[in-house]
DNA sequence: AAAATACTTCGAGAGATATCGAAATAACTC
DNA sequence: GAGTTATTTCGATATCTCTCGAAGTATTTT
């Protein structure tokens, strides 16, 4: 049921999405492909300059890939990763609906 | 009490945020506190609507609050759990502020 | 085809988190 | 002051996550 991922996140997606983000390494990591524009930045590249290297950096590349953060398209042998912005924005959405409270309770309480 | 604060959130204390949230049991707790709207609820009551009990609530209770998301306040022996709304108003405006981008990167760096 | 480059997978050890029950504290009631 | 209620602390176990290096895969270069 969630065809809308712009606009609503299920909990356990977003969840998920906070826990990617709940690192330092990987929230550095997020900010800097943001810097880096809608080219993206190739994983190398991107481990370069967050300081993290080789397997690690596919371990938190994976996890953030997972929780739909960001994208990774393969070019040759480079992988180039980019922020999904339309996710990080029905996450920050999804704060202000808990946080606005329309104390309308018809949201989801199952 | 200053709700319309502008916070800037240090990375490190985004962070730790994020991994607040990044629990289903800790953001529904967090979206039911959000519901019960300002006067907040009781750690009892609000164990018992999320269905978590004593000490792992407690446990989870701590963590929230050292990251800034819940406040509480005893009242006799009973312990009022509130939203700290400016702080998941910071937090949104955090993914915000990365999520869009502004080039400008005059902001959190150091 | 061999070497170099870009990235991933595997396996392991360390460390952090989650969950629980039992015992502890603290406040209120009788 | 004994009992009840609300919540926390403690201790133990289970599970997850982080990090690393070594080996593996895929692609390009020579």
């Amino acid at each position: 049921m969630k065809r809308f991922e712009t606009t609503t996140l299920e909990l356990s997606e977003a969840a998920s999405a906070f826990a990617a983000l709940g690192s330092e390494q990987r929230l550095s990591l997020v900010q800097t492909l943001v810097r880096a524009g809608f080219a993206g930045l190739s994983v190398g590249e991107l481990g370069e300059r967050a300081d993290i290297g080789g397997s690690t950096l596919t371990h938190h590349l994976k996890i953030l890939s997972a929780a739909g953060l960001i994208e990774q398209s393969k070019e040759g042998r480079v992988i180039a990763c980019t922020v999904a912005y339309t996710h990080l924005e029905a996450l920050s959405n999804y704060l202000l609906r808990n946080c606005c409270a329309d104390t309308d309770d018809g949201q989801n309480n199952g």
